[in-house]
DNA sequence: GAGTGGTCTAGACCACCAC
DNA sequence: TGGTGGTCTAGACCACTCT
């Protein structure tokens, strides 16, 4: 059926390498050499192990491996396939430059629609609540001092690739939309800098690690795929932070672009 | 031994959910909740077959799942303990700019000692070759030229944490150092801002995956722990790619650090 | 219904570590 | 030497997918 003729060495007794290693060292070298191709299925653990004589154990374990590799991903029913790339967004150092503002829109959509893909925002939910530790400090906020939470999950094409929290001081935000769930056009930057908070500049603090369960449930995460946690802080013209965005993006999707100065 | 007490809850037979997700679940939440700290161990795999009263294979899953999260290391003979999270280094935007490079070192080696980190650079190789198509594209070259390849490992205090290959167009490195595996005080950028290409600015694109096996060796990293790619590419004022470093990190070892404008 | 992967059992032997 | 995790076997039953 689906091409026992892909893997062509044979197992070697004398060495020290686990067997199951060895086997997952033939079938990634059959996707790495181009012998498999994105999307194509590879042979089924049954036939796996009458090619080499082993224990089906012996075989899961071995795809297992290359599961966590991100080489692969097993469905259910189904079969085990060569993982495909998605298309990756590509997120450049000037998307919150002024000039991408102004359309009314948010960062997000806009870039979305620019690359062709349907940008869609969903799970939104604004609350007011005292906030965790590392976020007051990047605010510069007191112990009683409240913030506006705002959290969302953002899907292109119908794919959920990003969750953010948004944490806005509580006194810049009071008598604005930033505490409604739609807080209007161009989004809560707009609405800051109408306040008189104009922005001056951002920072970006970008971690990488594999999911919680929960962030791989809210990003339909497959094994193997790690996240980007992005920490993004603005801060006004007079240098007050004025926003905290905290987000964790699907690393399989992005990839960040920055742009240095050599002076 | 090890802290039998430390689990609380019981098995939900009634539940669907697998048992040996049931049991991930009761180890994370010891962990996340405090009640296991970082470098603990956990009860021994005998001690969780008693425990719940599952086979071996059961408590196994169970914590090969917590691995792949990065949140356990199991060592051979020892135990399985919960990960510490090492100390991260915190790479800023402004760590190539030019007053960073006067003291005649690297960047990564002014940026260790200022940490109180111990730097060191091994597995040096200095080749000349066709570059990948990425590469020769990013660099903007033609079809039959060569560069520069400059291979190399960086540690922090005895730990591996990135590995680094520039490669610099071989008309720009010809009568310099640069093809030597020391290119001389101030590294390559003082090189190449002596043959008359100031450097301008950089891009860097990120992107973050899980390691090749060959990557988990040369970083010496344990399950569960993804690499940031770094593709950083140097421009003159001229406006030409002098060279284009493309390193891969230790995910856990790294901050990456940005700042935008906000006009 | 046939074929796929997902879970689980009950053993065996081995390699590594600390005492 | 005893305890730890690492590999492997040979089964069983289940859940999902496609036809």
């Amino acid at each position: 059926m689906s091409g026992g003729e892909v893997i062509t060495a044979d197992l070697d007794p004398a060495s020290d390498r686990p067997v199951y290693k060895q086997i997952a060292d033939h079938l990634r070298a059959a996707i790495t050499r181009g012998r498999l191709h994105e999307g194509d299925q590879l042979p089924s653990e049954a036939e796996l192990m009458e090619r080499y004589g082993v224990a089906r154990m012996t075989i899961r374990n071995a795809i297992r491996l290359l599961e966590g590799e991100g080489l692969v991903t097993a469905e259910h029913g189904r079969g085990v396939y060569v993982r495909s790339r998605p298309p990756v967004k590509r997120l450049a150092s000037d998307r919150f430059a002024r000039r991408h503002r102004k359309e009314g829109k948010a960062a997000f959509t806009v870039e979305a629609e620019q690359a062709g893909s349907t940008p869609e925002v969903d799970l939104i939910r604004v609350s007011e609540s005292r906030p965790p530790a590392e976020i007051a400090g990047r605010l510069k906020l007191g112990d009683g001092d409240t913030v506006i939470v705002r959290s969302r999950r953002y899907l292109l094409d119908g794919r959920p690739v990003e969750t953010a929290v948004s944490y806005i001081p509580a006194d810049l935000a009071r008598g604005t939309p930033i505490s409604k769930p739609n807080p209007g056009p161009g989004g809560i930057y707009a609405r800051l800098e109408e306040q008189g908070h104009t922005l001056d500049r951002f920072t970006e603090d970008v971690t990488a690690r594999m999911p919680t369960p929960e962030e791989a449930r809210l990003l339909s995460l497959s094994p193997g795929v790690p996240v980007f946690r992005l920490v993004r802080t603005a801060y006004d013209l007079g240098g007050r932070p004025v926003e905290v965005c905290d987000t964790v993006m699907a690393a399989d999707a992005y990839m960040l672009s920055y742009e240095l100065p050599a002076h």
